[in-house]
DNA sequence: ACCTGAACACCGTTCAAGT
DNA sequence: ACCTGAACACCGTTCAAGT
């Protein structure tokens, strides 16, 4: 377990505050206008000169991995809990769900994911990473019990769910589909039907 | 059929010049940086004044609507040329992997053609629902005769195909495995397994 | 009729100057 | 130690001035 760049202990108080109300700031400008929302207009609405934000956050990834990280920890550990608690195809539906749901809680988030994802330095690379990694082993259950088709990669599986994700943005015509969609991704994550029973009297 | 924008006549011959230098640059550039390219650079590079792109083409999507006309009619026949030859499942598997395709054939695209889609101005909309409509069409064969699962809408399938396709950009790490995901889509969208026959001897 | 590029209002990012 | 905002290099978009 990483605890990458922790809350800044001992700094000083007009740092914490700052650092703080961008936070808080950037939670509602995120929800407004997605993850492309402009900086400068953080930091105009934090009361905040550009380079403050710039300084508690050197990158709009760095940002995003702050405002998200409670989330994602949540999500990780959602992955262990049902994987002890329910059936492998039942874990692996549920926790999709949830990954969609976190995964999408932002317009533009999905693909902000999926491009930290390959960025090898970026904190949020490394958060999505994990939770691909989560997701893999969830799927891998399943496949060994004959739950989960053969041919999907945990790589696969955590693509595909950003995508319908990246659907079913939250303003958007699909939101309240999502929960469909994700099902149908499931179901094509599904075991080929097995071929049915000889027939009696052959 | 609408023929919206057809190449203008009768202009003058510097005038069709610039618009064919400005498309045939366009190409390239797009391959290149996708469709976010900036379009000065557009015109920088076909040697014409920025206006004179803005003249041509009077908004990112117009210019994109010219460029991916051709394929998207091409489209649009092949779904009834598929309709009359193939049984409705066979239609709409071999027309999915061919619009996921077109669709991906730039970087960014897919997401362009999803905002356009909402876009009720927009040519590119209008060619995007038209290829909506199309598929819609297969999507119901397939239901009337129990070859797809009925929970499932054209505007669903769309944006289901145009999520894989995202995912697997030019370029990018799932590029050739952007049939493979299709299919993983399609299984998706067959109908639930029929509960298994009755056993002998019952 | 068409072309041009300067002008405007925005970005993201950096950094010298302040406290 | 931290904050500020001007400065720079880019955008997209518009439009007066040219031919």
């Amino acid at each position: 377990m990483v605890d990458t760049d922790p809350v800044p202990r001992g700094q000083r108080a007009d740092a914490r505050r700052n650092r703080d109300e961008i936070l808080a700031v950037a939670r509602d400008v995120l929800a407004e206008q997605g993850t492309q929302a402009s900086l400068r207009d953080i930091a105009r609405r934090a009361g905040v000169g550009l380079g403050t934000l710039y300084r508690h956050f050197p990158t709009r990834d760095a940002l995003l991995e702050t405002l998200l990280r409670e989330g994602f920890d949540r999500l990780a550990r959602l992955a262990e809990t049902l994987r002890e608690t329910h059936a492998p195809d039942e874990a692996l539906a549920r926790w999709l769900q949830a990954l969609a749901a976190g995964a999408g809680a932002y317009r533009g988030l999905p693909s902000s994911l999926a491009a930290a994802l390959g960025e090898p330095g970026s904190a949020l690379g490394a958060s999505c990473r994990a939770l691909r990694d989560a997701g893999a082993r969830l799927l891998l259950d399943a496949q060994e019990r004959g739950l989960a088709r053969q041919d999907v990669t945990g790589e696969d599986m955590f693509a595909l769910v950003g995508a319908v994700a990246s659907i079913a943005e939250p303003g958007g015509p699909f939101a309240d589909r999502r929960d469909h969609l994700v099902r149908v991704l499931l179901d094509g994550l599904a075991p080929p039907a097995p071929p049915p029973p000889p027939a009696c009297h052959a």
